[in-house]
DNA sequence: TCAACCAGATTGTCAGACATTCTTGCAATC
DNA sequence: GATTGCAAGAATGTCTGACAATCTGGTTGA
């Protein structure tokens, strides 16, 4: 046996639970970036009693998705474009790396999964569900992001794309975002499938780029 | 006035001085990887309340500086040199980032004050107080982070710092590692001095490589 | 119109309680 | 002797209730 593995099973607790409704209610978008969370009304629409919240509180303030100022309480972040901005830079700067890891270091069955994936990302690009061009792109992305060998590379990007969810839903709604989308990525899957590092990394770039550039159009426009 | 200035008075509470004594406590090196968290002790240590420890608590555990299993408790976790590798890896993509683009883009009132941290290290190296020299070496980069341009880099940059400071004490006490590391951080200090944005770079890698290097030696003489 | 003020809402923090789960030492069994 | 089973104690997960400090919005008075 493996001494590495790690056979502890987990019951999930009430703050746990807690704190994966509150991230999903947030990324969904369900909490608008701006509004406030009152603390009694989560605990009356989760079931909860108000310590448990609080401790949920606390795990997302630290994830940055929620901020909590003292005396006034938890609210969702208005991200500015300066903020969201850096963001996508550094992003881009651990995507690109993660990009060309996976490229020279994926298995076979791993590329099999990245391109039911990316199928999966085509029939909803067809579609006009721009929730489930979200999910399906991310889900592109994660296997990448798994693949790489470096599961801290995982984990700060995670991290760092679910503080701009709210403007990847808003620029895949964009006329034609996701054909274009869908083309970008496209190519970083041939250049994975190839083993091309060179090329997954160049690919990759480009594919960020275009979807900063969309996001800021998208924000220009829509305010 | 300009209207991003941010004159709210953050009253600190309970909580946020809670995180910051057990972060210190944890950095410091005062709790020793793997050892466990007792609630209560630190309620009494603390003065303060268990809801209030709760809270700190969480907010730790997302930074990844404590990990807290159900019905175990918070525990400070031991790292594993795979775990401390991947660290690195990350570490580097970014600081080599920001050492690039701070040399491009500092100003000179800036390299004064990293200047001035450098000498500060200097004394600190010549002295034998390698916690002071942790102290000072953090201070230097953290500068550099400052002055990128872009704070998401610095600040993910701080979260991995510190998951891996207990490496950083070790490998800095090693016979010779000071100076080594002073004649590194010089060069970097030189090339954004000169802003030289490739020479920071590759200054930059260079001390990354090798501070990864003491970080696996001591690693493997200490157990 | 504007300033002061007051009531309600909300958060920060604590104390105490109890069920569940983990740990550990000891006894019993093979 | 090694292993299993059990029981007591310790520690955590969660809740209820409470109260002071702070914020918010509207009303009153100048």
């Amino acid at each position: 046996m493996p001494a590495d593995l790690n056979l502890r099973i987990s019951p999930r607790t009430v703050q746990q639970e807690t704190v994966d409704k509150l991230r999903l209610a947030i990324l969904s978008g369900l909490f608008q970036p701006g509004s406030r969370l009152i603390e009694s009304q989560l605990c009356a629409q989760l079931g909860i009693s108000r310590p448990s919240l609080r401790e949920a509180l606390r795990s997302l303030e630290a994830e940055r998705l929620i901020e909590i100022v003292p005396n006034r309480g938890p609210a969702v972040p208005a991200l500015s474009w300066e903020e969201a901005t850096a963001i996508y830079e550094v992003r881009e700067l651990l995507e690109v790396e993660a990009a060309g890891r996976c490229a020279s270091r994926i298995a076979a069955e791993q590329v099999q999964e990245l391109e039911k994936s990316l199928l999966a990302f085509e029939e909803a690009a067809a579609s006009h569900d721009s929730m489930a061009q979200v999910t399906t792109a991310a889900d592109f992305y994660s296997i990448i992001l798994a693949n790489c060998g470096n599961p801290i590379l995982e984990e700060v990007h995670r991290g760092l794309v679910a503080r701009i969810s709210f403007f990847r839903g808003r620029s895949m709604s964009l006329e034609g975002r996701a054909q274009s989308s869908l083309a970008e990525m496209r190519e970083i899957y041939e250049s994975i499938a190839a083993g091309d590092e060179k090329a997954a990394r160049k690919a990759s770039k480009k594919h960020l780029l275009k979807a900063k550039a969309a996001a800021k159009i998208s924000m220009d426009s829509g305010i």
